[in-house]
RNA sequence: GGGGGAGUGCCGGAACUGGCAGACGGGCCAGACUUAGGAUCUGGUGUCGCAAGACGUGGGGGUUCGAGUCCCCCCUUCCCCA
């Protein structure tokens, strides 16, 4: 009799086979299809947790799988490894965020390994190393070339006391994290990517296989509307401005304004507060300035502002309208001013009762006596109020109104986005630095490529300051201008760790080229990638930010292809006692000692067992050992010495062979689906029906050790360590995982007999055992045959009979 | 407030384009083998009912010969945006 199942001994000892054989080394091959599959690289916490395992095992089995059906297939790893939390662990600790990230990569990639995947780890790619790192900063300076890098003020989180900035975690209720000084909002230079650009392409998702809800995010991400921009015109003594524009959705409602609102940041607010009026406003203006958007933008807070003691006129009516400023208006959103509408807009609504600014109704609903409105009307109706335009629906008065305003030039019509440019400044040390170096003659001027990398300095001092730790750095912030040779400043801002990601994946095409970022062949061979998987909570910053990188370096003539992944899958996520994973709430599951209990193979398939991948679900120790026990039941069934008994016969052998055929079919089509758990649990079901046919010894030998070796192929992917073992003890050759896949015949497939199932009046009456090809008017017959079905029938009138074929009957009677 | 999912036995979940609800696994119950069992094997397991049968996929309505699946309303819950 055979040893037991020991997936210890197995699995490290295939896994340096695997790793000494160089199996899964991928290299161009014109001969076979390619396949890039990618998993998004984890970032460099620590620790894999059984949530990391959740996202990389499916994958790592569906590109197995891709493997044994003749694809050339590329399924790299590697770190996203720049970030906060390597900084705050050497402020916490000591420790330089260099040899912390560097631990943990070492860490995770022995954790990885234990998993037994493809991975070709001489294609490894870890981000916050030079090698790297020169190609980051390479593609800012490509960027900038193309017009889309540029340097504005943004606001910052500024403690005056520290007189340092802050990032958002260390403001705690908008105190200072430390001191507890109020924070208050500061503008600062700092660099932006011009992704706005690409608004209008970024909301279309042609030719790409997304789930749609990813796609609907990122199209509310870019917030496209349609309205019209319109002039108020302004006269204010001393003020050069003669108009304030605001963007609208609502044309058809600009006889209703009787109030606009500035944002409190807005640059005119200065030049037009009355003097009656500064105080107030001066005040209002501070407090705004604690607030954060978010705070700002809420809804169920109370509409605030001030008037400033200025006007506009309204265009259209000539009527002079009250400028006030109100910080539920953001400078950064369209022009920084909104017109007052209170009958049509709920916000304008609640703002005009608490100031008791008028309410002209302008849009009737359709009820209307010409009252007052107890709550804003934002539906369509007819335009009254409105001089010319009366008498004229809302819908058609957009078009009408857009067309007076445009012909008049007080206006026209416009879109406005939501999307903003993508700030990547960060004052952070653990980045890759920006390439750019100022100069008092020559100004802004951009490293040249080949004095890249521009390296990180090692000793840099990590103060809790939130400020770039480079800054006070010497050596490395000063320097010469690259064009004038002067003494000259660099940028001491590092880049948003997003930028690293927002390539990574045309890095491992060619991981160690030094001519660029990416061999050009290479490239063109492996991308775009075939199949994207990660966590949903990528939606839209991360695949935002690589389309947009891919659509730009399209436009530069960089890449041939204008999207970087063609199919994006999310899996779930795995839950503890219902609550997700974290280390704070220290539910956190480890899997290292499942793997060294029961095997990586057991982990495997218990990940892709317990629930579809696209949902997750609960992780539960009692599963696993489910799994583990199949395995062992699997592992002596195929080991075990296999005798025909005397009953061994053609039908059972025609039995076995159909049910082996229906589950290559059924698993083929579960894989390419990603349905990893109906996939195990057709394995589950051959290996059932295997143990009665042994326990019968129903077939000959030969039916016996074909299905076997079926059984074996098909689970190679899932259990790739168990599968290697048991396919050696049986003597085929090395390696499994370079067999082909499986092929179906569909006779063979074929059910002979079916279950015909009775109904009448729609109700499950009798089921029948049939031959296939039974015809309509036997199956008739055999109902009529069936006791249980004529005692339904007695006394009653058939009025109709339904008949799908091989399924159901259903008799309507009366 | 807007957008998107999800509600099926005791539990995780099956059910392709409407056609046998509950596959597979866990748990539980009974039995076998055992000095022992958190091992292994066999059988059972939606609810009510002695049975025939009736009921049953969050609730209510609808379409259909037929609805877990399609349509409308409601409830619960999770995620994203505000």
């Amino acid at each position: 009799m055979a040893s037991g199942y020991n997936p210890q001994q197995i699995e490290e000892k295939w896994q340096r086979r695997w790793a000494e054989d160089k199996l899964y080394r991928v290299t161009e091959d014109s001969t076979r299809p390619k396949w890039y599959a990618l998993t998004m690289f984890p970032y460099t916490s620590g620790d894999l947790h059984i949530g990391h395992w959740y996202a990389v095992v499916p994958a790592d089995v569906h590109a197995r799988f891709k493997r044994m059906r003749g694809y050339n297939v590329l399924h790299p790893m590697g770190f996203d490894a720049f970030g906060l939390p390597a900084e705050n662990a050497a402020i916490k600790r000591g420790i330089h965020p260099f040899t912390w990230t560097m631990q943990n990569v070492d860490n995770m990639r022995r954790q990885l390994r234990s998993i037994g995947a493809i991975y070709d780890w001489s294609r490894e790619v870890i981000t916050c190393l030079p090698e790297y790192y020169q190609w980051t900063q390479w593609f800012f300076l490509k960027l900038y070339q193309a017009g889309l890098a540029y340097r504005d003020k943004a606001p910052v989180n500024w403690c005056a006391n520290c007189q340092t900035v802050l990032a958002n975690e260390q403001v705690v209720n908008g105190f200072c994290e430390r001191c507890g000084t109020l924070v208050t909002r500061r503008d600062l230079a700092q660099w932006f990517f011009r992704i706005t650009k690409y608004a209008e392409e970024l909301r279309q998702h042609d030719g790409i296989d997304w789930p749609e809800r990813i796609k609907i995010m990122q199209r509310n991400w870019v917030g496209k509307s349609q309205g019209a921009e319109i002039a108020f015109a302004l006269d204010h003594p001393g003020v050069g401005e003669k108009e304030i524009r605001v963007f609208t959705t609502r044309p058809d409602t600009v006889f209703g304004v009787t109030f606009m609102v500035l944002a409190p940041e807005h640059p005119l607010v200065a030049e037009l507060t009355a003097s009656e009026r500064l105080a107030e406003v001066e005040d209002y203006i501070e407090r705004s300035r604690r607030r954060t958007d978010i705070e700002r933008l809420a809804t169920e807070r109370e509409k605030e502002g001030v008037f400033i003691g200025a006007y506009v006129t309204n265009p259209l009516n000539g009527e002079k309208v009250p400028i006030w400023i109100g910080d539920y208006v953001l400078m950064s959103y369209g022009t920084g001013a909104v017109m007052g509408v209170p009958a049509h807009d709920e916000r304008d609504f609640i703002f005009a009762k608490k100031y008791k600014l008028p309410i002209p109704v302008v849009i009737a609903p359709s009820d209307w006596q010409g009252g007052e409105l107890e709550a804003a009307y934002t539906e369509p109706g007819v335009m009254v109020n409105s001089g010319r335009f009366n008498g004229l629906p809302s819908e058609a008065g957009i078009d009408a109104v857009c067309e007076y305003l445009e012909e008049k030039g007080w206006g026209k019509r416009a879109v406005s986005y939501r999307l903003r440019d993508w700030l990547i400044s960060r004052q952070r040390y653990w980045g890759a630095p920006i390439p750019i170096v100022y100069c008092e003659k020559c100004g802004i001027v951009p490293v040249p490529e080949a004095d890249l990398p521009v390296l990180l300095p090692e000793n840099a001092e990590f103060k809790p300051t939130g400020e770039s730790p480079l800054k006070y750095c010497p050596e490395f912030v000063n320097t010469t201008c690259p064009q004038c040779a002067a003494p000259a400043r660099r940028e001491t801002d590092t880049m948003d760790t997003f930028m690293c990601s927002s390539w990574y994946f045309l890095r491992y095409a060619s991981p160690h080229y030094q001519a660029g970022p990416f061999a050009p062949d290479k490239l063109d061979y492996w991308l775009p990638v075939d199949l994207y998987t990660g966590g949903a909570e990528h939606a839209v910053m991360h695949l935002f930010y690589a389309r947009f990188f891919v659509k730009a370096l399209r436009d530069m003539g960089l890449v041939g292809f204008g999207e970087p992944f063609q199919r994006l899958f999310n899996q779930g996520v795995i839950i503890v006692e219902r609550q997700k994973m974290s280390k704070s709430r220290g539910n956190v599951i480890n899997p290292d000692a499942y793997v060294s209990e029961l095997g990586a193979d057991a982990v495997r398939a218990y990940l892709m067992f317990v629930a579809p991948w696209e949902q997750g679900g609960e992780w539960d120790d009692s599963g696993l050992s489910g799994i583990s026990r199949w395995l062992n039941r699997l592992w002596h069934l195929v080991l075990a010495e296999y005798s025909p008994g005397e009953a061994a016969g053609a039908e059972a052998e025609r039995a076995l062979a159909r049910i082996t055929h229906q589950t290559i079919r059924k698993v083929t089509g579960d894989l390419e689906r990603l349905r990893f758990n109906v996939m195990v649990s057709a394995l589950m079901e051959l290996t059932n029906y295997l143990a009665k046919v042994k326990e019968a010894g129903s077939v000959n030998k030969e039916s016996w050790v074909g299905a076997i070796k079926t059984l074996l192929l098909l689970l190679a992917p899932a259990a790739p360590h168990l599968t290697e073992e048991l396919w050696q003890r049986l003597g085929y050759a090395y390696s499994i995982h370079n067999q082909p896949w499986p092929e179906w015949d569909e006779t063979l497939a074929q059910d002979e007999e079916v279950t015909l199932v009775v109904q009448v009046n729609g109700k499950l009456r009798d089921r029948l055992t049939v031959p296939v090809s039974i015809t309509e008017a036997e199956a008739k017959e055999l109902a009529q045959g069936s006791q249980r079905v004529r005692a339904h029938l007695e006394g009653k009138t058939v009025i109709k009979e339904i008949y799908v074929p091989g399924k159901l009957l259903n008799i309507v009677v009366k």
